[in-house]
DNA sequence: TGTTAGCACTCCAAAGAGTTGAGTGCTAAC
DNA sequence: GTTAGCACTCAACTCTTTGGAGTGCTAACA
């Protein structure tokens, strides 16, 4: 069958009234809102064509229609298609310009939430391929070494080690400038084993030493790749019964809480979507706790390569438009601050 | 009137059935239960007392009896009291050791949270009085440089600066040794005005880009009083219908979330109490959204002075023995990792 | 004097019956 | 192709009933 253009009329007037509402939308209330002088029969008989082309479903006999996935799927490719269109941006939110990504992050996944009323969650970027700036060594007491360590992307990590022996001052200055010689500008997976030993043999003394302080830079820049993930406004989720009993959307929320399954919304491979915005609808979720959700996620950009998810998650009758808009919004902003401004990423 | 042993006991069946069962406790229930071999109708006396005396309550006419604030507040007193004699610790737990503070914390809400099926926070420690080890300065680029600071405690912080000048490597030796001259040894209250303007003065170049060194040094040994909070199972008040609704759960697992108003948990000048627990019943808690949960509180100390907060908040109804439990042993392991073994505490 | 059995009473919760209203599908007429 | 009309369905609400758990009170008992 057809999807002609009343056909994607009365759908989109179901859909949106859906959105609204959160009730199954009848008939009358189409004929009445639609704007195209039919009868509640008329609109019947289209109702039925879209419900056995799948787009819509009853809950039950003598009950409204309600969007099925494949419904909000088409009003999602539809909104994003001529979303260029919509140039109001009455909504202008505004990050603050702190230095700390980590501060930053917060206050974005904060405010979307807040703008949204939906649950939001951001990841820290991931570097994937950070190269060692410098190394810079201190000693901090009998036994204690400092190691600070930074990467390309201005990320900054620390360790404090405790070594058995006691090294002098200028003994840490050797190894440390022989460190930063070997190390310098490779990635984590560049510094192997083969080369570790190079420099053990390269060192006359303190063998055991450089040993565990190589130990701690590896972890250290291993532990970039590691994904954080910070989430406001899961609570906004309980205002939607549709998500089920206190049970079930408890169970979402310690997920969130507990961030499970949370790096199946990072994107894969496949790369390009709406200007990195991607759309989940209710089974279409990776994550199984989440299909009665929808989940918009977009991807904001550091530098080159080191990029970050951002994502919201509501019901499937969430305000597709608006989400698009607030994240797009903040992508814009997270560039301003990054890109222009040269801000101070930071673990 | 007077509390006898008798109507103790029965207050102490009251007690322990509802909090088991989450139902008012009837007389038939208690004259099977108690083991006093005393007909309903003589509990219904004795429970009548109870009542007058305020210890329980009826939420209704013909209802069982439950216990209230005042209750609850002598049943933890009780159990406080005879709390040594609870030798066996079936439960133990295991914190690994990782060398990360923030790590730790993680890892031992989470694992309350676990163990007790309660929401389960730890704030950062609070040092207060940090002195400053050590300043290392780097120069990253043409224009950055890396501030890295090391406060007592072994607490580390850095931030990378901008400045419009580029320094060369020598002179930001200089310029280190300067500072740590200066600064080596002071609390964030001992650097003022006057001694950066003597600082400044000292310096013959610069001038400017060591007033912006100074503003961020400072500024980074205050961000240090400031408490961080972690909190897990959340969720978990979800399974409890006795603290209200959904609107009302929401409104306080959203008070979990964003962190509001939880600075009130932390202990205040009055000091000392069981071996530093505290429990707060009902209206006895410092915030007003938990005014249906019971909240208990102990204190870890991390080194002379530097102490943070472990809580578990639950329904008024909770094990309090457990949860009395499953604190002193998390307080035993931190104790153990930071002082015996000495960890690395770090921001 | 403390304890107990018995009884009338209260109240909640669950189950059932009846009503209402929104909505549908189908058919026949326009 | 569109519409009016009708019979039918089903959730949601209200009202009532019923059963059970629990209480307070009183009178009898040890």
């Amino acid at each position: 069958m057809e999807l002609d253009e009343r056909k994607k009329k009365i759908l989109n007037v179901i859909i949106q009234t859906y959105l609204d509402t959160g009730e199954p939308v009848g008939s009358r209330t189409i004929s009445r809102l639609s704007g195209l002088n039919l009868s509640s029969a008329t609109i019947r008989n289209e109702m039925s064509d879209l419900e056995e082309m799948g787009y819509i479903f009853q809950p039950h006999t003598s009950a409204g229609r309600i969007p099925s996935d494949k419904g909000y799927r088409f009003y999602v490719d539809n909104m994003l298609q001529d979303r260029t269109e919509e140039v109001t941006r009455e909504n202008e939110m505004m990050v603050e310009k702190v230095d700390r990504l980590e501060q930053i992050l917060k206050q974005v996944v904060r405010m979307l939430a807040a703008n949204t009323n939906y649950a939001s969650i951001i990841t820290s970027p991931q570097g994937r391929r950070s190269r060692l700036k410098f190394i810079q060594l201190s000693r901090v007491d009998k036994g204690q070494i400092l190691a600070v360590m930074m990467l390309e992307g201005n990320v900054v990590k620390h360790r404090v080690l405790r070594i058995d022996e006691d090294i002098p001052e200028e003994d840490i200055v050797k190894i440390n400038l022989l460190f930063n010689t070997y190390l310098q500008g490779l990635t984590l997976r560049e510094i192997n084993m083969e080369l570790v030993q190079t420099i053990r043999r390269q060192a006359d003394t303190y063998k055991n030493a450089i040993g565990m302080l190589l130990d701690a830079i590896v972890e250290a820049i291993q532990e970039e790749d590691d994904t954080e993930f910070y989430t406001s406004g899961t609570t906004n989720l309980l205002k939607y019964p549709e998500l089920g009993n206190r049970e079930q959307t408890g169970a979402l929320l310690h997920a969130l809480e507990e961030r499970q399954g949370l790096e199946q919304l990072l994107p894969g491979e496949d790369g390009e979507d709406n200007n990195g915005i991607q759309v989940y609808i209710g089974s279409e979720a990776p994550i199984q706790t989440m299909k009665d959700c929808s989940i918009v996620t977009a991807t904001y950009e550091l530098e080159e390569g080191v990029q970050g998810t951002i994502g919201i998650i509501g019901p499937k009758r969430m305000d597709y438009k608006k989400v698009v808009r607030n994240l797009e919004s903040v992508m814009s902003q997270l560039d301003a601050i990054f890109k222009k401004d040269g801000g101070e990423p930071e673990s």
